[in-house]
DNA sequence: CCGGATCCTCGGTGATACTG
DNA sequence: CAGTATCACCGAGGATCCGG
């Protein structure tokens, strides 16, 4: 199994050697938020060969990216989980996102977010020069999925699941991307009725603020 | 030509999408510093079919990642340059650099550095947290190639050439490598004569709090 | 059901030769 | 110098099968 390289003894080189190969970012994506287990890593990652995301699991494995882990839990699992060193793509991985999410189509909006997704964006556009001093909870909802977005002191916390005490709740009838890309403003979002909001609406100027995809790439 | 997608509406998928086909990256690597011309290319990627390069620069120009530019000088030549969308994978790419690097092989060193993986790697390697206030400058002597780093005010400025006035010239007999790795201090590299230093000697702790991968990645 | 392995096809990659 | 053309090969894609 003579994996591809390209022999250049460069950091950027190697890195690709671990990660650049096909679907092998996605899988490390898919394994940022928590460990998953083979068929629902399938079942996240449409289109990929089964023999293909067994050749990189066991690759990413070998590489030290991943590691495979046996539960002994009731019912005998495996699960596929980020090593320390793996993890350490996450910082890359979310300014990928901002860079990616500049050359994305403006969707049709259609297909609903999944709860992982929506965490992502909301990381990945999170602005912490701007969250100084800030404190503030959010609760959004997407449909039938509710996420939490927490500013205490300039640090972040967020995830699936509602808030405790929200400051601000944003109803999201429509994807919040256009705002993450800067397209459009939060106040913008609620007169067109694509957010619904409850709570303290003088928030919303600042949620806006807090998250943003850098939008000097629209040029 | 129907390029390879993910068919995700996500950043990182996007971005896979648009430099994860092998060698883009390495083509955005080579065009960080400076425009290059076609051969260039081909040179300094040893390896990369040509027509493999032919096609990756025509998509990467498709996608708006890169710019083909026809220079109007004597000659006549075709140059190739990042757009402003495509420099914006400049700190992706350092960081990816600092993660790659700790899974790179400790070389035999043998093969003399070229000069522009050297400023990468200082590049990558600088840490602006621990230059807060600092005023110095260095010239790296790597056998024939000369380049220069100085800090000033905390901000970075570095590229090949000399420095008009260093306060300290490190003339590296051997790879840097292990110094940004962290496998050995700034003072070890001169005892053991992997460096030979001319000017002011107490810079050197500095230089090695300044530039550093970070190491916790070694565990 | 989970966690893959196997088989087959197709197209991208790698290597080389050639051209305006 | 800046690519095209040609071709062998192997990895991706897609489906199916299999042991626990």
């Amino acid at each position: 199994m003579t994996k591809r390289r390209y022999g250049q003894h460069c950091g950027i080189a190697r890195g690709m050697e671990l990660v650049g190969e096909r679907w092998a970012i996605l899988i490390v994506r898919e394994l940022l938020l928590t460990p998953r287990r083979y068929t629902e890593l399938l079942r996240r990652l449409p289109g990929i060969p089964t023999n293909v995301l067994a050749t990189r699991l066991k690759e990413l494995e070998a590489e030290g990216v991943i590691e495979r882990k046996v539960t002994p839990r009731p019912g005998s699992g495996v699960v596929y989980d980020l090593t320390p060193y793996g993890r350490e793509l996450e910082d890359i991985l979310l300014r990928l996102w901002r860079w990616g999410i500049s050359a994305l189509p403006v969707s049709q909006d259609s297909g609903r977010p999944s709860m992982d997704p929506a965490v992502r964006a909301l990381q990945a556009s999170f602005r912490p020069e701007m969250a100084a001093e800030v404190n503030a909870k959010f609760e959004i909802w997407f449909g039938t999925f509710v996420m939490h977005a927490t500013v205490d002191q300039g640090r972040l916390e967020i995830g699936p699941g509602a808030s405790p005490a929200p400051d601000l709740i944003i109803d999201c009838r429509s994807s919040m991307t256009p705002l993450l890309k800067g397209d459009v403003t939060a106040d913008e979002c609620v007169e067109s009725g694509r957010f619904w909001i409850t709570g303290d609406r003088e928030l919303l100027g600042l949620f806006g603020d807090l998250f943003r995809a850098p939008s000097e790439a629209a040029q």
